[in-house]
DNA sequence: TATGAATGAGACTTCATTCAT
DNA sequence: CATGAATGAAGTCTCATTCAT
């Protein structure tokens, strides 16, 4: 991580260039069974030049994890902070993972497949970042229990099933597939929502709220 | 009275014993990133006598990819055969799934991350294999659906969302975790039935008749 | 003004100098015998250097099978479009073939020993140009035998009585053996000329002949 | 070459079997690069079993040596001290050498191709053998020069015609070729007599000596 | 006699990385 | 900025051979 000093103009937008590159490649072959000549010849680079941009491969399986992450999290954070609804704000996450899986598959699968490959600082942060986006989910799901919305349920469990229907998706998702992921995430929350919520809850409303809200929020 | 060349009697154990040795080993560290010689060393044995066991490594991924999916497509095929409910056969096939995924978490870990691995034929037969679990499903779901027991449903949609829902499990369970999998089952079909179901459709008798079907049974 | 990716300049130089000493250890040892150890010992080269230089091990077969035919069956073709009596052109061609094997003895013997262990389009290649020479020899014998020169032999035993008088040299020839390529044509085509040649024909002109060729061609 | 003491009756026999099995596989694949494995395989004996009669891989090759050299070693020492005219006894001793390259030429490959791959006392024993049978071609060579059938040749260079001439048939003889030793011996003599007898020598007569002599000895 | 299990060296090849130029 | 040459460890796999049974 740590870039040589004094760098040109051009350096950062190829170091993102290559990253993007290498990030497909990740996740068609795998982090492991990817070589560093081809990411050379993907990057039309020989192995010195390639080196002076990303200074070493596992480098590269941290950048696209944070490239994963970054936007992840502080989204996360922004909607859980929301004065709104806990299943409101639910739906509103869901989106937004839905939204970052679809656009990012490759790095997506790199994201999911290829984490443990990482030692060390780098792993435990990972993990600290994993962690944390679980707990946004968790408390949404228990405030969503307080607030009456939801049954009362095993929360760890409410938000593993939350995050297996999500994360999934991206295993069989493709570009220019049928469904994006406004649409998605409108199927899974009503599926997810009609087994989470009380018996009085009406959860057809929740779509109506979202509009609702998107119109406020856009004024 | 010599036995013709072959295998001797004690053969085939010792290979169960390295194939599951292989599938912790690949769980943990990825097929790609797991040597030979790490494998020959968990099993106390030099190279030479671990190729004697398993022919090469692909080998492996191959027996590993066979362990999972030979027992569940001999369940799932046996339970969509059964002259029952489709909503009861989805919630059989769900436990069966779980049972499995819970059962050989390891192996599980190799199936979901690992099968890219694979080369020629033996890729081939892994995708045609998966497709025919997936077609099972899809087709209970349809049957679901033409019983009136669920709403009009993007099948292909409704089966994905079984699918992650069910498939995710194993990057959080774990050995002598809290759930079962007749629990896990239970809840997961609780979700998905409650989305999926028609209005009028009794969703809470659904464990009644699962009772009730295995008092048939085990008569 | 950085070069492209691709091979500096003394690239090549140095690759031709690794085929020499492969030729000389597949030579002394057989290919098959030779390691890749053993060539990068000689070369002064780790066996990574060596691999950037040669690809493969068969690579390097192929590459002095190429030597020792590429030349011969250009000189062949040459040979075989002049517009001189046969009988001329394959004594030309005698001396052309054993100089050939004179000046590469240990491609020779690679060339006559080891191309069974090239595989595939390789080993097709190989097989078409042997073929081609072979026919170039047929042919030149049965245009003396139609010039009346030689009488009327088994075309095909004759080539082969040529090639095996020839092709055997390499077995015994040595660096700074006694005999030139010019001397040992003279002796083989006198010994096969006048075994092949009608009753008037006359054997003893054709080195006189060869001379007033060779004035004529390098006036 | 040392074999274990006290064997049942069938050893030998099975023996022999494995050596002309080897030659086989030699022949045809190298010696270098035919495992023991494969020989096993075609044997139809477990490797314990197969080291039990063939010592070493080493003891095969020097085995298919022997069976070339000594029935070769034998015949030429017996026409050598015929008591006939020398060109008679290489007419006799070509059509023997014939004989033998024909009758076993995958025996004959693998005498060609991998003597090398003798160390020690087998190959130094090789070569003196070797060397004898040069010595009985190049003795009577001398032996027609000294009686006038010849003309005065370098004998060593006349020998290495007769070898090159004759041992290189095992490259493209092959069973069931239309060819047989007593015709290739006529052809090939006939084009080395023609070559090196003398002006006045009668070389069409000495087939019809050849069938003298056949009169006589029969008789 | 014969088996099958085991060895350990060595086979060919690819790897991520470094560095003088 | 970028190249191409080099390394040495590690990759998968095969080898000839031994030996308890």
């Amino acid at each position: 991580m740590p870039r040589p000093p004094g760098h040109g103009p051009g350096y950062e937008v190829k170091r993102q260039e290559i990253i993007d590159q290498a990030a497909a490649l990740f996740a068609k072959q795998g982090y492991a069974a990817t070589g560093i000549a081809e990411l050379g010849q993907v990057a039309g680079l020989a192995k010195g030049a390639l080196y002076y941009y990303i200074g070493s491969k596992e480098n590269l399986l941290v950048e696209i994890q944070d490239r994963v992450l970054g936007p992840l999290l502080t989204a996360a954070r922004r909607i859980a902070a929301l004065d709104e609804d806990p299943v409101l704000r639910l739906r509103l996450l869901s989106e937004t993972l839905l939204g970052n899986i679809l656009a990012r598959l490759d790095h997506i699968w790199v994201y999911e497949h290829d984490y443990r490959h990482l030692r060390g600082a780098n792993r435990t942060r990972l993990l600290r970042q994993r962690r944390e986006f679980e707990k946004i989910v968790l408390d949404l799901l228990v405030e969503a229990m307080e607030t009456g919305a939801f049954r009362s349920l095993d929360p760890r469990l409410a938000m593993l099933q939350f995050l297996n229907l999500h994360n999934h998706t991206y295993q069989w998702a493709h570009r220019n597939g049928p469904w994006d992921a406004e649409f998605l995430s409108r199927e899974y929350c009503a599926t997810l929502m009609s087994g989470f919520c009380s018996a009085g809850y009406d959860v057809a409303g929740l779509e109506k709220r979202l509009a609702e809200y998107r119109d406020r929020s856009s004024a």
